[in-house]
DNA sequence: AGGATGATCGTCT
DNA sequence: GACGATCATCCTC
């Protein structure tokens, strides 16, 4: 059983790199009437400011309006129609940037999140952006949350050090597709994306 | 393991 | 009207 108390405010970096660095290892909790589901973040990417591939890059919007806010909120948007994909804003008030989640280790709630998802395979049930937001029900209705006070959705201490974080292009995008701006634990099999993306 | 395809709809031009 | 920070499915090697 993993120790899911929240973290303490202020104990994570405002700045966007640093921030999806800091975020692997840390737990994801979700509580809901459905009960309590919970994953260890494996794999992250920054979305700078100033950075044509970031949402706020072509000014704050009805969409986007979290990113400009304070740090470390949920913004949560749709994509594709069919996915929501999870961010916490990042940089002071004012500046528009963000980290985006994209794969979660399986912690609590499997049997929770294997309902949410209609999905067997524990490898796949957090394996995406998508996917994790899916297994632990997070939809527009947390866009703006605050993760360090909300009672539905918090991070938690990482439950072990994390193993070494390496850098790869994002996943996904066109633009300044070349920046070496998402980070994950090697090795870790619930990481997700082209396996040409992991190194050796 | 890796490439192609269609679904689907909120958001912004 | 066009376009996604995706996913599931189907295909070939």
């Amino acid at each position: 059983m993993t120790d899911l108390r929240r973290i303490p405010p202020r104990e994570l970096p405002e700045e966007t790199q640093a921030l999806a660095r800091a975020l692997i290892g840390y737990v994801l909790v979700r509580w809901s009437a459905e009960g309590l589901a919970a994953g260890r973040i494996v794999e992250t990417e920054a979305y700078l400011p100033g950075d044509p591939a970031c949402h706020a890059f072509t000014g704050k919007s009805a969409r986007n309006g979290v990113l400009f806010g304070p740090p470390h909120r949920a913004y949560v948007y749709q994509i594709y129609g069919t996915s929501f994909c999870f961010n916490l804003s990042s940089e002071i008030d004012g500046v528009g940037a963000g980290v985006l989640v994209r794969a979660l280790e399986p912690l609590e709630g499997v049997e929770i999140m294997r309902r949410r998802r209609n999905v067997e395979s524990l490898r796949d049930l957090c394996r995406g952006p998508g996917r994790l937001c899916s297994a632990l029900g997070i939809d527009r209705r947390l866009d703006g949350v605050d993760p360090l006070a909300h009672p539905e959705l918090w991070l938690a201490a990482a439950p072990r050090p994390p193993g070494k974080i390496r850098k790869s292009r994002r996943i996904g995008i066109r633009q300044a597709a070349y920046r070496l701006l998402r980070f994950y634990e090697a090795g870790n099999p619930f990481v997700s994306g082209p396996a040409r993306l992991s190194p050796p």
